[in-house]
DNA sequence: AAATGAGTTAAGGAAAAGTTAAAATGTGAA
DNA sequence: TTCACATTTTAACTTTTCCTTAACTCATTT
């Protein structure tokens, strides 16, 4: 069982990201290490995480613009900042955005690793590992409060509805075994479950069905993919 | 009503002391201000606080010995400490104490302002401490007293009314699950018992049916949802 | 075209929740 | 102690929600 915390990590800054990266992992935490702006949201989206580590100046998208982002998917995960800057205006963007800190560069890597001990267990209670919401094209997906909304319209959903949309949103874009579904939501697969999984499908098809840009696809013999135009 | 945050200060420079005071003060924030490390924790004790900036370099008592001190008393309370050193082994030892945050002199007032709203605001969130009262809808819920009050109408309720909708008001429009509230109610979560907070729930339904916007909604197999429409 | 996989709809049964009232429990006053 | 009262639990019954199953149709593969 993998019980590491993991780092959300957005470092434009190749060697400086791979000693962070190795540094934090041989503190037994789980690093997923992103090297672009233009990608950190996308990447956030399909992972799991406890805690955001920003560089502030990055190509393309900067860290607030990424952290607001992230801010939508997720109302509580902490974020911190990393930036070389010491500009006033920065480090007050930062904490409107709900930054839990903010490290100026050049710093020491084990105050760093304190500072993330400390908002950790600061959180410790709850469990943030688990997202609180997932972007469907015009829909936000909420998994604990097994809700689908769009604008104004909400939308319950029944326990394995909500497990298999789960599923597909962590899988967007990418196929969902049929395999890996049935085992995962019914833990084992059967004919008839199969056939469960199928009217799961229609209904979510349903529920999901007035934004054009979105598909919950067929691939004949293997699974399902849950694809979205970017429009 | 004073509703205002209240800041517990310890800094011996007084100059630098009653400047910071005033600051805060004209900030909203009402502060109470110790020049000496060495009466400290006793002023703490008599007070009521939200936070606590505490200078390291003290005549006497140095911060950390007062920070553990309040850390006995109060497990919670956010911990900001104000240094001119950059020593690495001071800042660890502040983290380790608890901190939640740690700044260094000279530094911005305004950034210590932005961090104390930062922290408040982050536990204002997860505030599971005792409230005073809570805002439901037009009706307002006084825990403690066990009553809640609408307009003139007011209603008293039993302990474990009470405790239920504390609970519920604590995961305003996030879901309460089941397994929750019986654990923290109940301690256990047998059949019984599990019937027993349906009548319960039944019960809040009554008390909050007035205003329409009020609804507590339960998400089938895992728990209740207070759902406030903020109309 | 036959065989297999998938889309869809509706019915039936199981489990959870809503509700009400009676029984059990606890608590303070006489 | 006993009685009256408030509180909580238990029980029984109703309603709702959920999942499976079955049946039939449509699509894809060979």
């Amino acid at each position: 069982m993998n019980n590491r915390q993991h780092i959300f990590l957005v470092e434009d800054d190749l060697s400086f990201g791979a000693v962070l990266k190795s540094y934090l992992e041989l503190n037994d935490y789980e690093v997923t290490w992103v090297d672009n702006g233009r990608f950190a949201y996308e990447r956030f989206k399909n992972g799991q995480f406890n805690i955001c580590i920003l560089d502030v100046m990055l190509p393309h998208t900067d860290g607030f613009t990424i952290a607001g982002q992230i801010r939508k998917t997720d109302a509580h995960i902490p974020l911190v900042f990393l930036t070389a800057k010491t500009l006033k205006e920065d480090i007050l963007k930062g904490y409107n955005v709900g930054a839990d800190d903010y490290i100026t560069k050049p710093f020491d890597t084990e105050v760093l690793l304190c500072k993330i001990k400390a908002i950790l267990n600061r959180k410790g209670l709850e469990d943030h590992s688990e997202k609180e919401s997932y972007e469907i094209g015009t829909y936000r997906f909420y998994p604990k409060k097994r809700t689908i909304s769009c604008g104004d319209e909400h939308q319950s959903l029944s326990p394995k509805e909500a497990e298999l949309l789960k599923l597909l949103c962590q899988n967007q874009n990418e196929l969902l075994a049929r395999e890996t579904a049935l085992n995962k939501i019914w833990g084992e697969d059967g004919y008839f479950t199969t056939r469960s999984m199928d009217v799961f499908i229609t209904k979510l098809r349903k529920y999901l069905s007035s934004d054009p840009n979105i598909e919950i696809k067929n691939i004949h013999g293997s699974g399902f993919i849950l694809e979205v135009k970017s429009g």
